[in-house]
DNA sequence: GAGAATCTCGTTTTT
DNA sequence: CGAGATTCTC
């Protein structure tokens, strides 16, 4: 029991009360995981069964951290307890039910890019036009149906979604949700939502299997219960409702994943479900300096809803925070890449007590450069995962269709690669036979003859012939040798291997990896069945962190905020902050998405333990082009006492001006006239933005607003002159009218129209303005 | 039907 | 810019 003694009075009370529902609210870095492993361990020491137990989780990666932590309290005990993320719990379940709600229990689960691909074949019979009807739009309002447990048919019966459809010009969405649904359900294929919906639908027709798993799973623990959605809500309390022992962890001022469909509100529902709930708060944070946890604070309290909880560190104050500016993202690389150099040598870190943080996957490419200029070594978490890749993507198709044949999105990708002659026009025939008969795609390549018309039909024999023989194989041989044969049957290794290409050797490699860890699946001993159909089962749920390897080496760490929930660095680093990246463009159009924002920023800061670096580009490319930024609100939401301000040294530019030539200001200079949002287009001052790397493109630079020249001997005028609806001049904005005012002397501040910018707002003590007489 | 040339559209974030 | 889709030419 000696493990209770390394805990607070409110983390032991947590572990130590095991019976009836429990809520744990725990401030970041507060010692979560170590308070569900202890109770877990409590649990099985006060004599509960471990296969009674079950622990829902967000990532692979946590399931498996957790399991480990929890087996070097109770040793090898650990392995019988049902742990993994709904996801993965659940498709399992779903395959030992499978039957009950009339899906093959090798059911395929779709990735992404499967429903997405379904839904724009979908699209292209119906013969819609797929702007309005965008798949990513479809994918997304269909998903957000299931998460909230809306069936097809009620969301066609709902006066209020077809309202809303009729009005956003899409009054077809209800058919093809219909159509996605039935041909899911034809293709013996589940997408990642259906995992969730469906366990709902067999928990709710079926109660003979709902008080199977209610017995089952006498004890339930749920972490990051703020990022589950309805769906994920409603499978939790229909299995808690025997015995009510529910323990659910979280942190309301993490939830980071509204997007997906996750639901702050089942915090609050909990509460109501549950009237003899106890509740807990972990307020002391254990892993941050006194700086870090109060300016992560002083954000989080800009937002409005959330539960009342006091997080404070007992460390030491520590470093301020740094905030650096860079001309370019890849100046920015360059900035954070020293820094990481500098700091190791100086203050004697590892590699690995350095992670980068940014908002998205597409910021890792300048810091990956920085990086391995400086030779820096580094790991990206996440990201496009191996298994997204289109090579393995290929040759797991295969693999699908050897046990799956009804796999319609695995028919399409391989039944003409490598070429065979069965092209689109041969696909399509296929595709309108299958519909025409409600027959599956690959009854009528089975069968050619009867519903095309043809020589085409013989090559499809052959193709139906080497699927069936693959399926033969796959009964006689174990997984690496059955893939081997598929990969070299199919004429996909083959194929890679004739390509020369640095990318096709690497597409060549990744094949062999992949049919090295098959090798690994086969010879291991602790799984019973080690079959190749086993090893597909959970594959589309695997991400690129779930494949261990290279797991001790010292590298920094780079990945998106989003990942790096649950993760802790002595040095962190977040970079991109910058208005329209960080927060995302997306989220200026409501509170809601803006204060989601704030928390992923909020995790970020929380994920630092000695040191927090902020930076923040000029100029950055995207989209391909050159495209100028201004700072972050959220840097300016940070008290300035809590930071510390970068010395300005004025560099030149590739145009030989100094840089900083109008533009030498102080920190609170900055703050003042860069913090307002904007319109959504990137404004004039396309001098000062002007990258040190490379030229902006001539189309770029057309598109943009002319740079204004200020009029002969313009001089600003003193704050205390202006008013109300005056004409004024604007040294880079040009001529403008004010529109209103607002504050007091001398820190009023102008909301001015400009032509072609729109409303600006500048603080009239340092904005650079005239009277136009 | 194949392969090449051209066009388009997008970016949050992940199971 | 780059992936994926579409269109064009053989």
């Amino acid at each position: 029991m000696d493990y209770l003694a390394g805990l607070n009075p409110q983390q032991r009370a947590a572990v130590e009360n095991t019976q009836g529902p429990a809520m744990i609210v725990a401030g970041a870095g507060s010692g979560k995981t170590r308070v569900i492993t202890y109770r877990v361990a409590h649990l099985i020491q006060k004599g509960v069964d471990p296969f009674n137990i079950l622990v829902l989780t967000f990532t692979n990666k946590a399931s498996k951290d957790m399991r480990e932590r929890i087996m070097k309290v109770i040793g090898a005990e650990a392995k019988n307890i049902w742990m993994g993320t709904f996801h993965s719990v659940f498709a399992k379940i779903l395959r030992v039910e499978a039957d009950k709600i009339g899906y093959p229990s090798n059911f395929t689960i779709y990735d992404t890019d499967d429903s997405k691909s379904l839904i724009r074949s979908i699209l292209k019979e119906m013969q819609l036009d797929d702007k309005l009807y965008n798949a990513n739009f479809v994918y997304n309002r269909m998903s957000s149906a299931k998460n909230n447990l809306i069936s097809y048919s009620e969301y066609m019966q709902s006066a209020e979604i077809q309202a809303e459809d009729n009005s956003n010009k899409r009054p077809l969405m209800g058919v093809i949700y219909e159509t996605y649904t039935k041909r899911c359900f034809k293709a013996g294929a589940m997408d990642f939502d259906d995992l969730l919906f469906k366990t709902n639908v067999l928990l709710k027709n079926h109660p003979d299997v709902l008080n199977k798993y209610q017995q089952k799973f006498k004890y339930l623990m749920v972490d990051e219960y703020q990022d589950t959605n309805f769906s994920q809500y409603t499978i939790v309390k229909k299995l808690a409702a025997a015995y009510q022992n529910i323990c659910v962890v979280g942190d309301d001022a993490q939830s980071i994943y509204a997007f997906r469909g996750a639901n702050i509100q089942n915090i609050l529902n909990f509460e109501r479900d549950y009237p003899e709930l106890q509740v807990y708060k972990l307020e002391q944070n254990y892993r941050s300096t006194q700086n870090i946890v109060e300016v992560a604070n002083s954000i989080i309290a800009n937002n409005k809803n959330q539960l009342e909880k006091n997080v404070f560190s007992d460390n030491e104050s520590g470093d301020r925070i740094k905030v650096q500016r860079a001309f370019t993202d890849n100046e920015e690389g360059k900035l954070v890449a020293e820094a990481i150099v500098q700091e190791r040598s100086s203050k004697g870190y590892d590699y690995q007590d350095f992670a980068i943080l940014y908002r998205t996957n597409a910021q890792s490419r300048a810091m990956e450069e920085a990086l391995r200029k400086l030779n820096v070594p580094y790991k990206i978490y996440g990201g496009l995962s191996f298994y997204q890749r289109k090579e393995i993507k290929d040759l797991i198709a295969y693999f699908r269709l050897t046990f799956n044949p009804s796999d319609e999105e695995a028919i399409k990708r391989v039944i003409n690669y490598p070429r065979r002659g069965l092209g689109d026009t041969t696909v399509e025939k296929i595709i309108v036979a299958a519909d025409k008969h409600d027959i599956t795609m690959w009854q009528v390549i089975c069968n050619p003859q009867q519903y095309i018309e043809g020589r085409i039909a013989n090559q499809l024999n052959d193709f139906a012939m080497l699927i069936q023989s693959f399926a033969a194989e796959a009964k006689k041989l174990d997984a690496y040798e059955t893939a081997l044969y598929i990969a070299q049957h199919s004429g996909i290794l083959k194929e890679l291997h004739t390509d020369d290409s640095i990318e096709g050797r690497s597409r060549y490699e990744n094949i062999q990896e992949l049919l090295n860890g098959i090798k690994e699946f086969a010879e291991r001993e602790d799984i019973e069945d080690r079959s190749l159909a086993i090893f597909m089962q959970d594959i589309a749920l695997l991400t690129n962190d779930d494949r261990g390897d290279d797991k001790n080496k010292d590298t920094v760490s780079l990945m998106t905020i989003h990942s790096s929930k649950g993760l802790e660095f002595k040095n962190v680093f977040i970079v991109g902050l910058e208005e329209n990246l960080f927060p995302s463009q997306m989220s200026l159009n409501s509170r809601t998405d803006l204060e989601e924002e704030r928390r992923l920023f909020y995790v970020a800061i929380t994920r630092a333990e000695k040191k927090l670096t902020l930076t923040y580009a000029t100029s950055r490319y995207r989209w391909g082009t050159l495209t100028n930024c201004e700072p972050s609100r959220f840097i300016n939401e940070i008290n300035a006492k809590y930071l510390e301000l970068e010395v300005v040294k004025p560099t030149k530019n590739n145009f030989g001006e100094d840089s900083f030539d109008n533009e030498r200001r102080t920190w609170t200079q900055q703050r003042d006239s860069f913090s307002k949002p904007k319109p959504a287009m990137s404004s004039g001052s396309s001098s000062s933005g002007t990258a040190s790397a490379a030229a902006p493109r001539p189309k770029t630079t057309s598109l943009l607003p002319k740079a204004h020249v200020p009029t002969p001997g313009f001089a600003p005028d003193p704050a205390n002159a202006f008013q109300n609806g005056m004409d004024v001049e604007h040294e880079k904005f040009g001529f403008g009218k004010i529109v209103s005012l607002e504050g007091t002397l001398p820190d009023v501040k102008a909301t001015v129209f400009f032509q072609g910018l729109g409303n600006k707002q500048l603080l009239l003590k340092f904005a650079k303005l005239r009277i136009v007489k």
